[in-house]
DNA sequence: AATGAATGAGGCTTCATTCAT
DNA sequence: CATGAATGAAGCCTCATTCAT
């Protein structure tokens, strides 16, 4: 009764996906081969097709679980109690195994593929939207926030530009850097933001 | 006495270059085909071969141009009379036709390859680095950053990221969109970031 | 039930290389190309490349075929009757259809490669060696060569030079000489060779 | 007053011709490129092409200037004192850089060029013939001959033999080897086939 | 006479995709 | 459902040859 055989075809989709985005964060959207993804997954080269109508295709079903994957993200930090705490979770979710769709180098080639491919690009935008949408009622929320003179939105376009921003810088890392110490440096920043964007001390220094 | 005839051999460079930048900005590096280029450039494919050893070499030499321009890009804004408006050369340079090689699209594949191959990564990295020495520079002579409470290199990190972001943000606009338009919205986001770090406001608020 | 689906994978390499044979014996290993084998082998050019790796592992197995080629001749020259018929069917392989790894242009064009190609030089070095021991074997065994002034080595050392020149002599035969005429001229060397090396006849002439 | 301006355009042929045959002993007529002849004579490659028509007719002029270098070799070997001495000269001339149109790897090239090129095997038949009939003639003026059982035709096809075979022998020897060993070793088997063929001692022990 | 930039056909190889089993 | 052999278009690169200078 293991609970693998509920959904056959779902689990097939998903071991699919699952070969593809390591082929895909290790070499590229394109650099990767069908072949290589089938090896990954550790089936034949035809199955993909009776899955995924082509490549294209699985590129999009990528672009898909990494918007439900963001909006997992998103869930994730609207629980966090303050929103800083958000803005960690929010900041540090490609130093994460648990979040392989987030992987930088995943990330940056979705990007290079919407510059090229209006489908990936229309998803991708949505994706943005959503996640600016949860962002800004977040920081609509925050207690912090209240009395900023920026607004909420504006809050989000910054808070994003720079999370955008620390995943390029992220690429750039030797690859041997552990998670953990990549997810240090990335929240070196994040507090750098988060004191830039908040604190007081900033007035103070200018009384 | 035309001057086409100057420099022949860098002149042929030079025009592979740019026919290799057109051809990446609108399809990336490795969709682009030696062909794609060759056409581009109006010259035959065997040519490029005798200017570049392979199609790396093209990437590389790109990659190279970008350097460059990025220099270039920190002189300029070195050369603006506030550091506000350094802020915002360095924002919208890749809005801008006269740097081909700021292309937010071209960046963001140089990222992507940058992931992939140490060569280009090294390069990136070591770009980022002379940007991320300059605009700290820029920063610590500025009068409004003397008493900020975050250091000039912590500054330097969060504008960094914020362009970067912003990068990819642009990628997402429609590509109708003209240049001024996009320019536009990249000037707002830097006068948010700018109030941010800056604007005596926000002490107030907080009053 | 037709016997061609017995070891489909041994028996498309097996037309890949009777296509190769073909081809290289036609144009040379290096005029060959892979559309020509494939055209020959009627198959596709792709699936060559599911057999070898490329165009030099083609060469390769091809140069192991004429190995094994070389070891079934020494064979059935070793079951002849007497030394000299074993001579003549060393001298005659490359006449005959049966053995096409021994067509004269072929050999020729794989020593030609042996002699850049040092993967192919050692390889025929080792085919030569055993077909040398095996015929100074069959020398030294035979009763004719028992009280020769020349050891089994030597005459062996001879009979490859002299079978070696003969191919190189074959190949300037008009390509429209039938098989069966271009074997008759081959034997008529043969004997000379025998003749001189064994012919009591040359000892009363001395007298 | 140099005698090196006397027939500028023979001369121009003379050195095209002398790096041809470098680049031809060195990667094989197919595999060398113009652009390789062109380097090896410090020319350029436009002007191979006012001497000679294209590259077939390089190799054409390759094979002439072999056909007149195994006339001269010819005249070296009628000239010895004796019929082993001529020999020796005809046997070991491959291992000798004074003529290198003779080298071993050439000669096995310019026969694989033969078996595909009838213009070549044409040429190549003459030279044999001619050289043949060379051999035929020193043969029959050598009194070692005159008694012997065979005729001389058909020892000089016996020698012909031997010593082409010696050329294919002679790839097989590791690059490494020095011209005085690599002729050592061709003496060896060139008093081998004297003995066989002349040697009494032959005849005494049939007694 | 000489150069070498320029061309473009053609060679090797890869890979998305199909289909018989 | 699953396989993987098979296809062939397309990509990268080389090289014989031409031609303006």
């Amino acid at each position: 009764m293991s609970d693998n055989r509920i959904e056959p075809a779902a689990d097939r989709r998903e071991q699919i996906l699952n070969a593809a985005m390591v082929c895909f964060a290790k070499r590229g959207f394109h650099q990767a081969s069908m072949h290589d993804i089938s090896a990954e997954a550790g089936i034949s080269v035809g199955l993909i097709y009776r899955y995924f109508e082509n490549k294209e295709a699985v590129i999009s079903a990528m672009a898909d679980r990494h918007k439900s994957e963001i909006h997992n993200l998103l869930e994730r930090a609207r629980q966090a109690p303050s929103l800083l705490e958000s803005l960690e979770v929010l900041f540090t979710a490609h130093c994460c195994e648990n979040s392989p769709q987030v992987t930088s180098a995943f990330v940056v080639d979705l990007f290079a593929e919407a510059a090229r491919n209006p489908g990936v690009r229309l998803l991708v935008r949505d994706v943005r939207k959503t996640a600016m949408d949860g962002v800004t009622d977040l920081i609509a929320r925050s207690p912090e926030a209240k009395s900023h003179h920026l607004t909420p939105r504006e809050l989000a376009d910054l808070i994003f530009a720079v999370s955008d921003g620390m995943l390029m810088r992220d690429i750039l890392q030797p690859p041997e850097l552990s998670n953990t110490e990549r997810r240090t440096r990335q929240l070196e920043v994040t507090r750098q933001l988060w004191r830039v964007i908040f604190d007081t001390e900033s007035a103070v220094s200018y009384a």
